[in-house]
DNA sequence: GAGTTTGAAACT
DNA sequence: CAGTTTCAAACTC
């Protein structure tokens, strides 16, 4: 099996098709053209650097460090597989209407961030994929949309490609080819299924007749395949052709026979599109934009060329007026926009009529949010702290005076604020609101360290600003403190040089923790997949209606979520619900002692890839 | 495994 | 934007 990932040794051996793929370069890459105007919702600026930005975000998270994180499949592997409706995660941050979604933030190779719909048979005969998609591509370079794994924002591993560029030796090609891609296309590596936002309530992700809400982006074009083929894009990603579609001849319809027939005749189908339709709830939940389209009911031309508006399929008419009319209700703003846990998005599986939603959905919570906001706070203080402990004591080093007993009581300072640090977080983390108050009571407001304090960097002080309205807001006992340190945080900021390295080490070390809390969140939505998936081949007697909202029970998801959380925890006692999936990141910012954290080689990357 | 079919992506 | 070509996956034999 030819590799081509990795140092391309295979590279030379393919002399012909390198020559062929040469020619190709200069076609496929036309001059660089100046960065287009990238829509950063969130973001913000659109600054030239924007499309470097995104094309970074875009790297696949193989580059990334850390823990090799077992993907959404259900056997562990060096990296993740591909699959389609997998780890939105990898999309690029560039986006339209929609927020952006999440960026790369877990090392493996991750299913496809765009919900792609290819898969390969082989991944889907018993429902679980058993190996990673490798793709097979000679003349793209693994460069272009062909590519299933450029496709998906990961490096191509382990693939059978030819001449692939798709990888870390060269990643300025590949950055060159994913600008190119996203001018031609800015949607090109958002999800192409887009779940309706309806899905985003509970419940709600299936009318009475078990329809599918989520549907194609684009629709699919398909001429032969009767959209019963893997050939259509809709079909491989288990959904119903919508008004999107452009499709003829389509039986892809709730209450199609020949739908009905290619699905209830073959269980073992149903098992593949179970596991396909979690694959495609996972990526739903990290990252489907859910950007539908307008719900404009549009005929497909199939449709209509074929059986004419007398509709003799008036059960796919219906089905997708009923479609259509659900994405006329849902269009309002919804969590949607809210990337993450409470977006429901939904991948049904049509034929046995199980509705689907994010993995993630019943992990997450606002609360949450509001909790890793304040501990990355804390961690942001911590820093600031830390580092300016350490001026300190370089100065007065500097300064002349007794090394010994200055070296010896900064260090205890330091141990000091590690085990008070380490404490508060863990306090944080375990005990909830009230917890999170007094953490950052104590570690913001803990008396005279206030007014020696290093200021908070810009970004950060905009954290705090928010956490101090929702979190500070009922803190009645001390609203002279809050003042006091907005005062002294903001009176502080231009202090002196070293200012920009204080700020560079708080929002190192935020970023460290939050990748660190995404890529947990991550993990969790992966158990929780593989319980999902084990649960979907175990149990055909498990009452279907159980498997609708993830296929678990509000303690089935629980129970995941504590197994997880005892296992990276220090706690196996019950903790509140909203506390547990951070306490899974204050462990590990524990493991890495805060105080050994402010060194920028430590730790992780100064700026994490994601 | 080779060849064919298919439809998305890329190109004109 | 429509038509054509290229491409790689899906499919067939």
């Amino acid at each position: 099996m030819e590799k081509s990932e990795g140092g391309e040794s295979s590279e030379a051996s393919v002399s012909a098709a390198v020559a062929t793929a040469s020619q190709h370069v200069a076609v496929d890459f036309p001059a660089k053209k100046l960065a287009r105007q990238l829509d950063f919702t969130v973001f913000g600026g659109q600054s030239p650097a924007a499309v470097t930005a995104v094309t970074e975000q875009i790297q696949p998270l193989a580059m990334t460090s850390g823990p090799q994180i077992v993907p959404v499949k259900l056997t562990p592997l060096p990296r993740p597989q591909l699959q389609p409706q997998q780890h939105m995660v990898l999309m690029p941050m560039k986006q339209t209407a929609a927020p952006p979604t999440h960026p790369s933030i877990r090392p493996p190779k991750p299913e496809s961030p765009r919900a792609r719909p290819r898969q390969s048979a082989s991944e889907l005969k018993d429902g679980t994929p058993k190996k990673q998609k490798q793709c097979n591509c000679k003349h793209s370079r693994c460069l272009k949309l062909y590519c299933e794994c450029f496709a998906s924002g990961i490096y191509c591993d382990g693939c059978n490609c030819n001449n692939c560029h798709n990888n870390v030796e060269n990643e300025p090609a590949r950055r060159e080819a994913v600008e190119a891609t996203l001018e031609r296309n800015p949607h090109a590596f958002r999800p192409k299924i887009a779940s309706s936002p309806h899905g985003a309530r509970d419940n709600t992700e299936e009318t009475g007749d078990g329809l599918v809400l989520a549907k194609h982006n684009k629709g699919c074009h398909c001429k032969k395949s009767g959209c019963l083929k893997k050939y259509c894009e809709c079909f491989q990603a288990n959904i119903l052709c919508s008004e999107n579609c452009k499709c003829m001849d389509c039986k892809n319809f709730e209450g199609s026979e020949e739908r009905q027939a290619l699905f209830h005749g073959d269980h073992a189908n149903n098992m593949a599109y179970l596991q396909q339709a979690a694959n495609a709830a996972i990526t739903g939940a990290i990252g489907s934009s859910g950007y539908g389209s307008p719900p404009v009911n549009k005929k497909r031309k199939g449709q209509e060329l074929f059986f004419g508006l007398a509709n003799k399929d008036p059960v796919h008419r219906q089905g997708q007026l009923l479609q259509g009319n659900h994405m006329k209700s849902s269009v309002l703003p919804s969590l949607s926009s809210i990337p993450g846990p409470c977006v429901g998005n939904t991948a049904t599986v049509g034929p046995s009529k199980f509705t689907y939603r994010s993995l993630l959905a019943d992990l997450i919570q606002p609360q949450d949010l509001k909790e890793l906001c304040s501990v990355l706070v804390v961690y942001s203080g911590e820093a600031a702290k830390m580092l300016a402990d350490e001026k300190d004591a370089s100065q007065k080093q500097a300064e002349g005076q007794t090394e010994a007993s200055l070296a010896s009581s900064t260090q205890e300072r330091v141990n000091l604020k590690d085990s008070g640090t380490e404490k508060d977080i863990l306090d944080c983390s375990s005990s909830g609101d009230q917890g999170e108050k007094i953490c950052m009571e104590e570690s913001s407001l803990d008396g005279a360290d206030v007014s020696k304090r290093r200021p908070m960097s810009p970004g950060t002080l905009a954290l705090m600003c928010d956490e101090s309205d929702t979190m500070f807001a009922a803190s009645v006992a001390s609203p002279n403190d809050l003042a006091t340190l907005s005062c002294n945080t903001s009176s502080q900021l231009p202090r002196g040089q070293g200012m920009t390295e204080t700020y560079a080490e708080q929002e190192r070390i935020v970023l460290t923790k939050f990748r660190d809390c995404l890529n947990r969140l991550i993990t969790l939505g992966e158990i929780k997949e593989t319980k999902c998936s084990k649960m979907a081949r175990g149990a055909d007697s498990v009452d279907q209606k159980d498997m609708i909202g993830n296929g678990f029970t509000t303690t089935e998801t629980r129970n995941q979520h504590d197994s997880f959380n005892n296992g990276v925890s220090k706690s196996a006692l019950p903790q509140p619900r909203t506390t547990q999936l951070f306490s899974a990141v204050v462990a590990t910012a524990n493991n890495n002692a805060l105080p050994k954290v402010h060194r920028p080689d430590e730790n992780g990357d100064v700026n994490p890839k994601i």
